[in-house]
RNA sequence: CGGGAUGUAGCGCAGCCUGGUAGCGCACCUGCUUCGGGAGCAGGGGGCCGCUGGUUCGAUUCCAGUCAUCCCGACCA
């Protein structure tokens, strides 16, 4: 490709209101341009990328035994309301109507049409196991789009579905899945983990995330310093740290705490640190008040609340509501003496002769024991884990924290959407069995961002190979000078027909705009055909990533060019 | 949806407080010089000052509404 015949408009300035860096450098490289919030146009770097990433993703799939289909954007409303989620989805789900009046929406997601498709066409056990996906656009509308394409409205997405006769048989599915995304994800050069994640709204017994690590990443994740394990902060498991301590109980006291409302503020006040204080928090589960309680250094993991109590919403309460059901302001709420739901952290009961809330305003307690001064309800994993937390899997580990972007999601679904959609087969003594289904889903658009939240620097991208828009780009330092340009022409071919991907500046520009505008795009490799070094037959080869240049004879560098590519090429696939 | 902010040339911004029909840098076009890390000089083009209404002789400027965008929160594969 001749750069002065493409369409690469590149921007010096950082635009105002891209936050996040890959947003940043994709605006400034030309990869994408928005249209609208959360809405972009792919320019032809852009899609030069995501195209390589849904070929890696195509080819992993292929191999595990995955088919390719492809599913409609547009979905009826009748397919939503039987499986109930036309109800659930709120408010992401974009829905419209046709001439005719009927419901329609924009897919988010496929499983109704797949499951629709699936109990259509597949009515023997020898159909299965069958796993399909395609890759395709998805539109949610979300709340609050940002960072560019990391959380768009609309995406690609590759999203497949396994289906299978039992339980056992689905667990191998998944396990294939799984293994695909690990080397769909090692082949594109990112540093990655696999975690234990919440099934959230798609449901489903078990699942894991794939997560790029990246500190601008929206999720936190933990693993073990020792074993295998690791987990969404969201989903990891809390382990109690041992045995309670064996103190006495004193009697308990009564202490003011004129405007101390903060665990900072009531610390700080009464001495005590905030691993003895009882955190007290007023929710409100399906509009019903529940007390949780945690120990003053924890924060509650509101998940798992909420899957613990099992209800559709969960929210902090309002002031009011906070008066309400303590009788004081906000600030000053404590187990003692209240009549409601009561769920304490697992830590909790370890706790003795702490401190809390007084149900009073400018009051606190001291030396509060559960039992003795006030009944919880029941006991529960509902915080979250921090960093030097005990491994719940090891006797040894400790548990590390880091930060991610969630590029892809693997779900063992069960009977959920199969059940609601009544897709059956019949078994080998002619009975009527349901299907056990998977879902795996990769954000395509979202890992080209991931991947450069992971890879660039001041100047710009620094582009794994695997996905560059091009392998190589040639720059002609100066296109006037006719045995500079023709020396670059040559290099270029050779390239080409050695299958390198190559991109050849010969636009009549400046050498410092050319090698800016190299870095920014991030092309992992760099010849420069310049007079100086061409007169002693001599062209300089320069590696993106670090920097390194060698001079090589003009006869050498498509060769050594050549052989880098391969090498990376290779590299991933294995 | 709650809180905060911003809409002025393709991009980044100033002007507005104190009303009198708009300016800077980059980009773009022309010419000359330059040519290994975003060149210099000279000339030039480009604006419904987001939109609607109000106040006023007069509104980019003041007021109200509205739309859009961004940030924080809630929410969310």
């Amino acid at each position: 490709m001749r750069y002065s015949q493409y369409f690469i408009p590149t921007v010096k300035e950082t635009p105002s209101d891209a936050e996040v860096v890959s947003h940043q450098l994709m605006l400034r490289a030309g990869m994408i341009r928005k249209l609208a919030a959360g809405i972009y146009n792919y320019l032809p770097l852009g899609l030069r990328s995501i195209r390589k990433v849904e070929n890696i993703v195509r080819e992993e799939m292929n191999r595990a035994g995955a088919i390719e289909l492809l599913m409609p954007t547009v979905q009826p409303a009748e397919l939503w309301q039987e499986s109930g989620r036309w109800e659930q989805y709120g408010k992401e789900l974009l829905r419209f109507k046709d001439r005719k009046d009927a419901g329609f929406c924009l897919g988010p997601t496929h499983e109704e049409i797949i499951t629709d498709l699936v109990r259509r066409e597949v009515k023997s056990y020898r159909q299965l196991p069958l796993n399909l996906y395609q890759i395709q656009g998805k539109f949610r509308d979300e709340i609050r789009p940002r960072f560019g394409l990391m959380r768009g409205r609309e995406f690609i997405m590759k999203d497949a579905y396994s289906f299978d006769v039992d339980e056992k048989a689905a667990d191998l599915s998944y396990d294939k899945m799984y293994k695909a995304y690990r080397r769909i994800f090692e082949r594109c050069g990112l540093r990655f983990r696999a975690v234990e994640a919440d099934t959230g709204s798609i449901g489903g017994t078990a699942s894991h995330e794939f997560m790029v690590l990246a500190e601008s990443g929206e999720d936190a994740i933990v693993s073990c310093s020792v074993c295998e394990y690791a987990a969404n902060v969201e989903k990891a498991e809390a382990r109690s740290a041992g045995a309670a301590e064996h103190a006495e109980p004193r009697p308990l006291e009564r202490v003011a705490t004129p405007g101390k409302r903060s665990i900072e503020e009531v610390t700080a006040f009464l001495g005590v640190p905030a691993s003895a204080m009882l955190k007290t928090l007023v929710l409100v589960a399906d509009g019903t008040p529940v007390l949780a309680l945690l120990r003053g250094d924890h924060d509650l993991n509101e998940i798992k609340l909420k899957n613990y109590l099992d209800c559709h919403t969960l929210e902090m309460a309002p002031d009011e509501v906070v008066t309400k059901v303590t009788g004081a302001p906000v600030g000053f709420a404590g187990p003692v003496g209240l009549k409601v739901r009561i769920i304490a952290d697992l830590a909790v009961k370890e706790l003795r002769n702490f401190s809390t809330g007084g149900n009073e305003k400018d009051l606190h307690l001291k030396n509060v024991n559960l039992d003795r001064d006030c009944q919880v309800t029941a006991f529960a994993d509902i915080r979250n884990v921090t960093h030097g937390d005990p491994c719940p899997r090891c006797s040894s580990g400790t548990l590390e924290m880091w930060r991610g972007i969630e590029v892809g999601h693997v779900f063992k679904l069960g009977t959920k959407y199969s059940k609601a959609l009544k897709a059956s087969y019949l078994d080998a003594d002619g009975k009527e069995q349901i299907i056990f289904m998977g879902c795996y889903g990769i954000g395509i658009s979202r890992t080209v961002a991931a991947c450069i939240e992971q890879n660039h620097d001041k100047d710009g991208i620094i582009f794994p190979l695997p996905i560059a828009p091009f392998h190589c780009i040639i720059s002609a330092v100066n296109v006037k000078e006719e045995p500079v340009m023709a020396a670059a022409e040559t290099i270029y071919q050779q390239l080409c027909d050695a299958g390198v991907e190559g991109l050849l500046d010969d636009r009549d520009e400046r050498p410092g705009s050319k090698f800016k505008d190299a870095d920014l795009i991030g092309i992992p490799l760099r010849i420069v055909v310049g007079s100086k070094n061409l007169a002693d037959g001599n062209v300089e080869l320069k590696i993106r990533k670090t920097g390194e240049v060698q001079l090589l004879p003009l006869a050498e560098a498509v060769a050594k060019v050549k052989e880098l590519v391969g090498e990376a090429l290779q590299q991933a696939k294995d």
